[in-house]
DNA sequence: CTTACGTGACTTTTT
DNA sequence: GTCACGTAAG
């Protein structure tokens, strides 16, 4: 294999195939032709079959990419068993082999935010009789946490004088008996649930340490205690494990993500070699000089810097603005002039902020001046409640032990089965300890359900029965089809949507995925509901609709996001907006996370995504929930050299700003005042 | 079953 | 200022 084409530094990181490596790959330093083109160097040149290779990553995309990658570098044939894979599909193919040794079916269902906050707001009620309401975002977000650190229910300790790990305690074991109850896991558990049963069972541990010889993860910054406890058992049998990351864009540690995991590493594995990567080929020398000297600062950190063979490029401009209004107006106005001058397209721009409401007053501009744009982020279209619905009924037919979705399905649409006989349902169904899904089947024996109601329960029953039965025969978006146009899914919507402008998107959304059943049905061997709704549970969503990050990208616009999403992507232009305290440091990571260092790390990320050109914005005043503010620049500024620093103040000429129609409407009205002889 | 109002939050969200 | 959610009334 041919390795020329690669630095010392990266070719050194391909041959080094035995024991653990570290490999700390700066941002733009070509970190995935490494890794892609060291899973083909084992295949071809160290004779390595494919099914000894495992290779993790953190989103479905990136595995897609990778895959790829070394597809066309290598026979396709002998690309075949590796697995290439996000840790959690990893896991789901775990336990649907062996999940069963834990109690659990192998149909169980994959619960995502939604579903999980649906159950903790019913246990919630349960447990307290009304004396003061916990916000379950919050009880998911303690025990999703906990499971991140691999804490089981039965030995959560509640913390003193903190109220909510108190709730978190008494909800923590019911939410997790519940989930068994429904034969259903949540994403926490995927990773929570592989390692209690590689730890547990000593075959299963085996079976894949034996299978797996070399191991590879990418953005190991990000891993959390759960997923590095995985790690280590899987490496345990061969030592191959080849860490890829950078800590200094460890951007998760809200999440769980744990820096130490990269810091200590060799520490963790004894004879690690460690390479970095300190060659960018991405951006100019100015602005690589700005990311280093403010990631400098940074105390928690393996020392590195980033260096280019190119030249120093253009000044970074850092523009001082009056207002958010302004801030956006400057941008916009600069996305035009640069546009035409060096002749670029739309989608060369990005607006990179670090919350998702200062995007507003770019899309305003942008609309303003007629440029295209994607604002990427927001409502997903797997969350899209009509979306939610569909697919409840396929996972409740999959598994109907399911309950969070039989109860979203048993009277949506609605079929006569009101909230009264749910409960009436729901209480016999706790009481008698019996599944609901068996409940209904002998809907009778439950005291006070009308005649109607039986009925309709009886022909609900006998809906699902029948269509349980026709997915496995009949093709997948057929019997999908046939299913939404039994139940009137659209005359629902049309009743229930306020304007029939809404009835029709939400319409094309549910069409949207019957769509995706009849893409993944083309593309699979051999298509399952169950596989079906794994993908669609995992996120593993391709085209179409592809109503995801990829798609907005290609289309020629302007992109806008947080910080947070614009991690591995890059730019020729880059806006970094809102370049303030209490914003970039955010205020709650001054005030109570104490954590500057993971907002340098974001602001170094934002830094790092520019090729050619970087504009820091910022503004003088700014509106906050309403209220006018007086803002000061961000720390961060301070640590960018002047010499590549070049300082202004923001330049975009007023249109009809409020303040003006503000001073207008004073003038008239001292006008008229004066003219009545006042 | 729908609609209206009140309350409170308001950082980031790879699966 | 805005949005989402939950509860109470219609």
């Amino acid at each position: 294999m041919n390795l020329s084409s690669l630095n010392d530094q990266q070719r050194a990181a391909v041959r080094h195939t035995e024991g653990p490596l570290l490999l700390l790959a700066g941002a733009g330093s070509g970190k995935t032709r490494v890794i892609t083109s060291r899973i083909a160097y084992l295949l071809k040149n160290r004779g390595v079959t494919s099914e000894a290779i495992l290779a993790v990553t953190f989103t479905n995309k990136a595995a897609r990419e990778m895959r790829e990658r070394v597809e066309s570098m290598v026979d396709r044939r002998q690309a075949k068993g590796m697995v290439i894979s996000t840790f959690h599909a990893l896991c789901v193919r775990i336990l649907k082999e062996d999940i069963e040794q834990l109690g659990y079916k192998k149909n169980f269902s994959i619960y995502g935010g939604a579903d999980q906050l649906r159950l903790i707001r019913d246990l919630l009620q349960e447990i307290n009789t009304g004396l003061r309401k916990y916000d379950a975002d919050r009880v998911l977000y303690l025990i999703s946490d906990a499971k991140n650190r691999l804490i089981a229910p039965d030995t959560f300790q509640p913390r003193h004088g903190d109220e909510y790990s108190g709730v978190v305690a008494a909800i923590y074991p019911r939410y997790q008996r519940a989930l068994k109850a429904f034969n259903a896991v949540d994403f926490d558990d995927l990773i929570m649930l592989t390692v209690r049963l590689l730890q547990d069972k000593p075959a299963v541990l085996e079976k894949y340490q034996q299978r797996f010889r070399y191991l590879m993860v990418d953005e190991y910054q990000d891993t959390n205690a759960a997923q590095y406890r995985l790690l280590r058992l899987l490496a345990r049998g061969h030592n191959n494990l080849c860490v890829v990351g950078d800590d200094d864009q460890s951007i998760y540690g809200w999440r769980g993500a744990d820096l130490g995991n990269i810091l200590d590493f060799e520490k963790d594995f004894p004879g690690t070699m460690v390479i970095r990567l300190e060659q960018n080929y991405r951006s100019t020398g100015n602005i690589l000089a700005a990311a280093n000297a403010v990631i400098r600062n940074n105390r928690k950190r393996k020392a590195k810097a980033l260096w280019t063979a190119g030249g120093p490029g253009d000044m970074i401009d850092y523009l001082l603005c009056d207002d958010d209004e302004d801030e956006a107006r400057t941008v916009v106005e600069r996305i035009m002039a640069e546009k035409f001058r060096a002749s670029l397209n739309y989608r060369d721009f990005a607006i990179l902020f670090r919350t998702n409401v200062q995007s507003r007053a770019f899309e305003e501009q942008l609309r303003y001046q007629n440029v295209p744009y994607v604002l990427i982020g927001g409502q997903q279209f797997f969350d899209r409640k009509e979306v939610k619905d569909v697919l409840a009924y396929f996972r409740v037919l999959l598994n109907p032990r399911d309950e969070v979705n039989l109860l979203r399905i048993l009277n949506t649409p609605r079929r006569g089965i009101g909230d009264t006989s749910a409960d009436r349902l729901i209480r016999f169904s706790a009481e008698h300890e019996l599944p609901m899904w068996q409940v209904l089947q002998d809907a009778a024996q439950v005291d006070g359900l009308g005649e109607k109601t039986l009925e309709a329960i009886g022909r609900f029953v006998q809906l699902m029965d029948s269509y349980r039965r026709r997915f496995r025969v009949g093709r997948l978006s057929e019997t999908g089809r046939e299913l939404l146009e039994e139940l009137r899914f659209e005359d629902d919507l049309l009743r229930t949507a306020q304007d029939p402008e809404r009835a029709r998107r939400r319409m094309a959304n549910v069409a949207e995925v019957v769509n995706a059943m009849a893409s993944y049905e083309q593309r699979e061997a051999q298509p399952t509901l169950e596989g079906f709704l794994e993908k669609v549970s995992l996120l593993d969503r391709d085209e179409p609709p592809r109503q995801d990050k990829d798609a907005k990208l290609q289309r020629d616009a302007v992109v806008l996001m947080s910080l947070h999403a614009s991690k591995g992507l890059e730019f020729p232009c880059v806006f970094l907006v809102g370049m303030e305290e209490d914003l970039l440091p955010h205020k709650k990571s001054v005030e109570e996370s104490f954590d500057i260092e993971e907002e340098r790390r974001l602001c170094y990320v934002g830094i790092t995504r520019a090729q050619q050109k970087l504009s820091l914005l910022g503004t003088s005043r700014r509106k906050k929930y309403g209220v006018m503010q007086t803002r000061a620049a961000s720390r961060f500024l301070e640590e960018i050299p002047g010499e590549v620093l070049r300082r202004s103040i923001g330049d975009a000429p007023s249109t009809s700003t409020e303040e003006e129609k503000d001073q207008l409407a004073r003038t008239a009205f001292a006008n008229i005042k004066s003219m009545l002889g006042d």
